[in-house]
DNA sequence: CTGTTAGCGCCTTCAG
DNA sequence: CTGAAGGCGCTAACAG
């Protein structure tokens, strides 16, 4: 690897200090237009980059922010991820990025690994369940400033960015109510997921609002079991005639499973998902589904990690700020709509 | 920001050397367990978190790796981009990542800057033109080992992990063929991206092997365009009975118009599509596909830089690896198969 | 086995 | 407007 051009390389071959090669590059003072000029010259022949390392360390302040997501293969989260990118390029900063897998530990570690490398600032889609507590609340990152994506941090005081999970799922099964369904199960994972239970409490509220009685099947994130779970649901003495699924995952897996079953909503059964995707207008029929504004959720979060690196004073209570959601009916729950 | 702790004041707390400590954390030299355990209790009592960036500065090796991809909502590179991020994480290293939206002079800026963070190497989704000469052949670049990722470098010596383009896409064509297709046109994006290039050389020898008269419509990313390619191709003189699809957006956008026109594949027209996606299979029919194994893909790329990190001597011959793809039938072609 | 010294590349501070 | 000295936090090299 061969040595690259340092400062002083560049200072001795313009004939100036070292100083003055760093003011240039900094436009921290003023240099006369003639040494400015010989830098550049300099810089220009050598090739030379600013070592950023040696800057981070001397100036105590890394211009690197972490991303922490449980998956990038979730549409959801990739998305996230893809503007949290841009808007960091846009401020000049660097982006570290890491995958949880859904799991505490490995969220604890890879967090720990990025405070290490001074990362002025996280944003996190958190991957404890809700029954527990995070390992972002260790003493350690007090002094990072944490934004919570998709799931807050309990008791954190870490601003967070959601979107209107219970609301969602009620305007979801709202919709099927309205289409005069009265067995409307709901399909998710498990409710140790903050968003899970927020929407199985949205699906649970708009049921009793009009005395019905909620049924739920709680699925792994197995394909097998999804499949299991809904022909036991459609077997049953009072079979549901429209499901209700609790996210992307969710609702792929019972539309492979109502496949196998040679069933293909609205007939047979209707179904409305939570969280929209790129093919659901292409089934036939489209998938009616609530919308999350995934992009807008992660401008959101970068912003707000901003503007708090911004602000040297450090405002301890953190924000909770709530994003709404979309109903997009196409046909998947059996309401006429007209085709464009 | 509460100042964290050094190593001096671990030292310190312990009662040792500055040094016994730094030997503690790198297991660099025997350390008596009396000693040993001290410093770990200091360690423990300061929640003391090692500097990362100084240690960069001083070892002059970062632990950080690279990865540079046009976008992230794209399925297929945010696959890669994830395990690259598992193997990374296996190594015990951060990765930096960044987007240059197809952008060259954006993919310069970023490798610029990683290069500046010293990024021990880097892994890139190219994005220039085929025509054009890639960014990261400025001198600059030539100490830092680079591997480019579903798309090749030419005239760079770096290591590069393609799929059978060319071959998939015979492939697709030839199945069109065997069902006794005549007419089947192409639908891509600008030749100017190597992967389109190829896919669109591997149609037009497959059907020039057999005599057939190559047709293509080259479209936009923009769905608008695709639609009025299709309904021109659709409503030309010798209207193709199939259409090859050159890729995951091609096939979406197509997919969309040829609803739009009230056309299900394979009645009125068969299609086959180039890159599996989620639902390609929960479609009616499935989508035909050429499936491009993306997981392996990025794993293989990250192996490759990560022995090439491990290896001190330097050698300078890229090795080009081509991984295979193969051909998922499903209804959209026309071919009878028989459901699970 | 442990400690001291020096310096990675840069920027802040203080002189000139 | 420019330069010289010092140190960010850590580890390699050399003493003892």
């Amino acid at each position: 690897m061969a040595k690259s051009a340092r400062m002083i390389d560049v200072a001795k071959l313009a004939g100036v200090s070292i100083m003055t090669v760093s003011r240039v590059l900094n436009g921290s003072a003023n240099v006369t237009d003639g040494l400015r000029d010989k830098v550049f010259a300099a810089i220009e022949h050598l090739s030379y980059q600013r070592n950023e390392v040696a800057r981070s360390l001397r100036e105590q302040r890394s211009r690197q922010i972490g991303i922490l997501v449980p998956y990038l293969f979730d549409p959801f989260f990739a998305s996230c991820a893809h503007v949290i990118s841009t808007v960091a390029r846009q401020h000049a900063y660097s982006v570290v990025l890491s995958t949880s897998n859904e799991d505490p530990q490995t969220e604890y570690e890879e967090a720990s690994r990025m405070l290490r490398r001074n990362v002025e600032g996280l944003i996190v889609i958190p991957s404890h369940p809700q029954t527990g507590q995070s390992p972002l609340l260790a003493d350690k990152f007090k002094s990072m400033p944490i934004v919570a994506l998709d799931r807050p941090i309990e008791g954190s005081g870490f601003d967070s960015l959601l979107v209107e999970n219970q609301r969602g799922a009620a305007l979801g099964t709202e919709h099927l109510l309205s289409l005069g369904h009265k067995r409307i199960a709901y399909i998710g994972l498990s409710d140790d997921l903050y968003t899970m239970c927020m929407r199985h409490r949205g699906y649970n509220l708009a049921m009793e609002a009009v005395g019905l009685k909620p049924v739920a099947a709680i699925c792994s994130s197995a394909l097998d079991d999804a499949l299991v779970k809904v022909r036991e649901l459609l077997s049953s003495k009072r079979k549901p005639t429209a499901l209700f699924c609790a996210n992307n995952l969710t609702t792929r897996h019972v539309l492979h499973s109502l496949q196998t079953l040679g069933i293909y909503p609205p007939n047979g059964v209707a179904l409305v998902g939570f969280d929209d995707f790129e093919t659901a207008d292409l089934l036939r029929p489209g998938i009616t589904v609530v919308r999350q504004p995934s992009e807008l959720l992660g401008r959101t979060a970068a912003d707000v990690l901003f503007k708090r690196l911004g602000d040297s004073r450090k405002t301890k209570t953190g924000k909770s700020t709530v994003l709404p959601v979309e109903l997009i009916v196409r046909g998947s729950c059996g309401a006429r709509i007209r085709h464009k």
